[in-house]
DNA sequence: GTGAAAGCGCTAACAG
DNA sequence: CTGTTAGCGCTTTCAC
């Protein structure tokens, strides 16, 4: 019942016909009449016969996987879009092969070495903290395969691209903490080669200015990790009059803040309002729930998926640059009626 | 310089050789004379020459991919195993293939047919919650594909398999808290179908027997849910006297009900203890900080890839069980001394 | 030491 | 309407 895998030359030796007829009836092709592919197709279903990928691939010189490249699968953001990918490309039938860059250069280029000696049809990527050198991704160009950046973007490479809408979801969430009638809101940024993170500043800057509100160097620090924040929220709390709210880069570092600033004896939100940006499982289970910006992971994976294919179709269509919408999501780290 | 895709074919017309002798010098077949070597390989170096996977599968009957199967990527535990399964199947030139089935048995049945459909050579699977009828492994059992089970495995179906040490960690986290002075400890538990669940509450009742506590039926409430915890966790709180501490069978159950137990005036530890179990990144994140079992998924995720490689190169070896070690982290949810 | 030929599973141009 | 043939890229047996 079972065959262990049934060809296409099974089941035209067991009908007495020929290969090629087979292939035919499979595909529902004019020249063959009704009989025949009645024949083949109950055959066909009765021993469970499925096309052979990998034969097709050889073939068609294309293997119906695509692959992605994130900094780790382990944060929440990543592996949601990875999630969405994935749900895309498998209603499109494509296959998915994941690499993970640990954040690291050398690991990033490898993967996509790897990813190209996989034969995918197109790659997705976020690029990592540290990847300065874009040559790997000219390289893919000029190779001719499909390539689709998706919130880490690179500037200087020309390519489709989905990015949420830093700048925006940066903007919503300091005015919501101005609209708090916060005075000293203190931005923990991002890596600075990171577009996002230039752009979750803009946003942050035009809220302020919008409101006549100063904006100061000092209150634009790089921190986005919970070990940094470890040593550089305290040392924030130490000025006086100290900040009263925090804009995070993302909800670690938030949550972290949040922690460390009740350590410190300030109550949250009365003294030190926060924000993140992510909208991770993690925010509705701090104390209190952490106001921050979703981003919407899911579907700019799905989205991210949808260019990548469409260029795999049409190699020649111009580039193009999706906006996914982020959303301010307020809960009781930052408003005090919640 | 960049070949769109180099063959043994395009080195051979270029030595003016056959395509064969390129491939045994590529191999370094001992027939083949030394200059010959050279020259093929300086030229193969030179184009950047890359075999071909997919007639390399073709060949083979190999495609040199193995799938996985998990409930969800967004949950820590299983990011961390697919990062650990992700790393040692690169270690070993082998690539990887992601389903996820959703918690839904229809979705699992089809994650494991397209993973077939795509030919890998063997399955990583933890299954989902609503997985009774075990059918499909069986199925693959019969085409000789081999599977190995992590975390969630099927009791029914003989296979290579890697667990925690479900039972052991139930048992530290029981002990610990028994220790602590805990009389009244509740264990919020997983799904009865799955081994895991059921490990975890042979553990929890070992520590209590060891210590001469009672059982009670009415301690193990199957709750592994933040939205079930919103209404559960205070409707035990509502007993006098009510439990002093929780035992849960994951984090995010765990933290949710620290901040449902805190919401409802009680304070923790002190009146209220609290384990979970996993110690993903929220663990840290939470106010006091969640202690739990530390699963090891990254390590899992290496172990089970190990197994699935040994037996897709030997498939007639014995099948083996791994268990990876759990290890109590103390944090400051039970424990008044952090 | 090297080459020719067949075949992995499938498709498509070309014949009939 | 159906069969034959060649070829996708690579390996491997069999010849020389």
């Amino acid at each position: 019942m079972n065959k262990e895998n049934v060809t296409i030359k099974d089941i035209a030796r067991e009908l007495e016909i020929s290969p090629s007829t087979v292939s035919r009836a499979l595909k529902d092709h004019p020249d063959i009449s009704p009989e025949t592919k009645k024949l083949v197709n109950n055959l066909a279903d009765k021993w469970n016969y499925r096309p052979n990928p990998i034969a097709l691939s050889l073939k068609g010189g294309t293997s119906r996987t695509i692959g992605i490249v994130v900094p780790e699968i382990v944060h929440y953001f990543f592996s949601s879009v990875i999630s969405g990918i994935e749900d895309y490309a498998n209603e499109n039938d494509y296959n998915v092969m994941i690499c993970q860059s640990n954040e690291d250069y050398e690991k990033e280029v490898n993967s996509i070495q790897t990813l190209v000696n996989s034969r995918v049809d197109g790659i997705l990527i976020s690029i990592s903290k540290l990847t300065r050198n874009m040559e790997h991704f000219h390289q893919l160009k000029s190779r001719n395969i499909p390539l689709v950046f998706f919130d880490r973007i690179s500037s200087e490479v020309e390519s489709d691209r989905v990015v949420v809408d830093d700048a925006e979801g940066a903007y919503m969430a300091t005015k919501h903490l101005i609209l708090e009638g916060r005075k000293r809101i203190v931005h923990l940024s991002g890596p600075p080669n990171l577009v996002i993170s230039k752009d979750r500043i803009d946003g942050y800057i035009r809220a302020l200015n919008e409101f006549q509100c100063s904006v100061a160097e000092e209150n634009i620090v790089k921190c986005d990790q919970i070990q940094e924040a470890e040593w550089i929220v305290p040392s924030l709390m130490k000025r006086s009059p100290p900040p009263d709210a925090f804009f995070c880069v993302n909800d670690f570092t938030a949550a972290q803040t949040l922690n460390l600033v009740k350590r410190l004896g300030f109550r949250v939100p009365e003294d030190v309002a926060i924000v993140g940006f992510t909208n991770g499982q993690l925010s509705m289970l701090t104390d209190p729930g952490l106001s921050t910006v979703d981003q919407h992971g899911y579907d700019m994976g799905r989205e991210a998926a949808r260019l990548l294919l469409e260029r795999i179709k049409d190699r020649n269509r111009p580039y193009q640059n999706r906006v996914i919408k982020t959303e301010l999501v307020v809960r009781g780290s930052s408003s005090k009626e919640l």
